[in-house]
DNA sequence: CTCGTTGCAAAGCCTTTGCAGGTGT
DNA sequence: ACACCTGCAAAGGCTTTGCAACGAG
């Protein structure tokens, strides 16, 4: 079986066509998804697919670590396969998140944040901008 | 008058008692505040203002670079006085932000950026969590 | 059989927008 | 005077939630 399912099964949860399709489309995706874009791509094959349903599980799949969400401010957020902690360069014409392997809560600001005594809950990098193919695609319009 | 006024006026604004009340606010404040809550201090003063002249002059004052934004995921935004770039550890119990006079866009990190052609829009680096007073405040709970 | 899950529609939250009337300069 | 601003209320985008019916274990 295929090991997120397994997962899933593994807490508790349980295996419903909707969570398969939901997984297939992700793990089948070279970038990570909007919530509706995975939505429009599942109700090809399954029309009655609700967005809530796929709201629902997105979430529960990012409790149990089965994904990771990047959140994007002012947008939409993605989902993809939980590939570990990463922080991105994402794209704001295709979506694409390009990963980089550094994660800034380290050095001097993780002394920062002792000094101040104070208490993470989480942190959020990101870096919207073009990647080289959208510009090449824009200049050539 | 007012430096801040005074910027208002020299990008060709008008100067109404409504910015007055909003620079004011802000200025008076130690910490980024909401829209909401600078919308709640104002109605004090002048009851009739609309949020939507708020959110308006918000952005407005942003965009001419008066003011400076702070998006955070799954909480409204908030507004201070800009003082120049910088990151924040927010907290998340009463809305403070400490200063960090680091900026992740550096070293590596650039390199990285350079090496795939990415284009930077805009980036994104904060530090959610509760400062000692919160966490002092809760356990004495 | 039972409780977790689903679909639907409605609401929630933060923010923006259209419009008609009001106001700085 | 004239364009810019405002208040109001309605709508916008993304996401969550209440509820009754459904289905996996």
């Amino acid at each position: 079986m295929n090991s997120k399912l397994q997962e899933l099964s593994n807490c508790g949860f349980k295996i419903t066509p909707q969570r398969r399709l939901i997984l297939d489309i992700l793990q089948k995706s070279d970038r990570p998804l909007t919530a509706e874009e995975t939505a429009e791509r599942i109700k090809k094959k399954e029309p009655r697919i609700s967005v809530a349903t796929i709201y629902r599980n997105l979430n529960l799949l990012v409790e149990i670590e089965v994904l990771s969400k990047l959140e994007i401010a002012d947008a939409a957020a993605r989902f993809q396969i939980n590939q570990g902690h990463n922080h991105h360069l994402l794209c704001l014409g295709c979506g694409a998140a390009i990963k980089i392997g550094i994660c800034p809560l380290q050095g001097r600001v993780e002394e920062l944040i002792q000094e101040h005594g104070f208490s993470i809950d989480s942190h959020y990098f990101e870096i919207t901008g073009y990647c080289r193919e959208c510009q090449l695609k824009e200049a050539g319009e």
